[in-house]
DNA sequence: GTCCAAGAAGACTATTTCAATCGTGGATTT
DNA sequence: AAATCCACGATTGAAATAGTCTTCTTGGAC
């Protein structure tokens, strides 16, 4: 069904929170980002968690403490964090790891998603977190989008 | 996880049987299929008949009965099959259709999100069948394949 | 006309994955 | 010491997937 979680969501939304000038202090306590966003703390919590173990943040404790951006937005990928928080990004389970499935020997379409998978992987490495602060996520080849067409039911094609 | 259903993969794996030259006739059973590529009969037939439902393939019964492709391969992208198959493509829940979830007002990722959403529709739906026989993935950008160190847990970068 | 090979269709079960919670413990500031 | 905050492991509940079973219909072969 090809979506992200809802962990990875929260990482980014939490990410972008402390990417974001923000007028106080420059880190933000993870019950400060639950309420803003109207996360559910304790799962945020986790996710957070993972971010720091993974060096997207630091975390100071005590009062006053919360999480920080360990480096620049900029040097901070979509596809790193949805890695880290949701595992390996699989498209389909054939090439999972070594592991085979059921086909892998006779399957036909491995390697053309291999390829799709790969595409899909360069575009979330391209986009950074300072990107989705600036909204201004880049457009690989400025085609148009998708027309509507292709979004109906398809029937007469 | 962003992956895809072992369902979509069954329906493009056949489709791709369908679409590649054939040395006896043009059409094929599912059980034909499913032995094939090692396939649980009874799943891929669900598959095949929702395919058919939708206007990508014709079915014919009785002896020597069987599925064909009901347009040129080149006319049905991956797209369209996925979606067909998977139901809508969904990247986060934010946008999938008018239901809101929890965030949705604050959601700051809801935006850049939906326009990675729409380069991945963009990407599948310059696929066709006929491509995946050809082997030849198209590749939007030329650019290399995601480097080495982007596949490794992100650490120290 | 009977039989068999196929497709059509719906109900049903098992497994896995996600989302979310709970509880306990440790660190830091005031 | 109290309040606030992060760390971590275990567990539960719900939903989505994968797969099975059964019954029915259709159409050709003999």
């Amino acid at each position: 069904m090809l979506k992200l979680t809802k962990k990875a969501d929260y990482g980014l939304i939490a990410l972008k929170h402390l990417a974001m000038p923000r007028p106080t202090r420059e880190s933000a306590s993870a019950k400060e980002i639950a309420e803003t966003y109207h996360i559910p703390l304790p799962l945020l919590a986790k996710v957070l968690q993972k971010l720091g173990k993974s060096g997207f943040l630091t975390s100071e404790q005590g009062t006053n403490g919360g999480y920080r951006l360990a480096r620049p937005a900029e040097r901070i990928t979509v596809l790193e964090v949805v890695r880290t928080i949701d595992g390996p990004i699989i498209l389909t389970s054939c090439f999972t790891s070594e592991r085979t499935c059921d086909q892998s020997d006779t399957c036909i379409v491995k390697e053309p998603l291999r390829r799709v998978h790969e595409s899909i992987l360069r575009l979330l490495d391209s986009i950074s977190i300072a990107d989705l602060v600036d909204e201004e996520v880049p457009d690989p080849n400025d085609s148009p989008l998708v027309e509507l067409s292709s979004l109906l039911p398809a029937v007469s094609r």
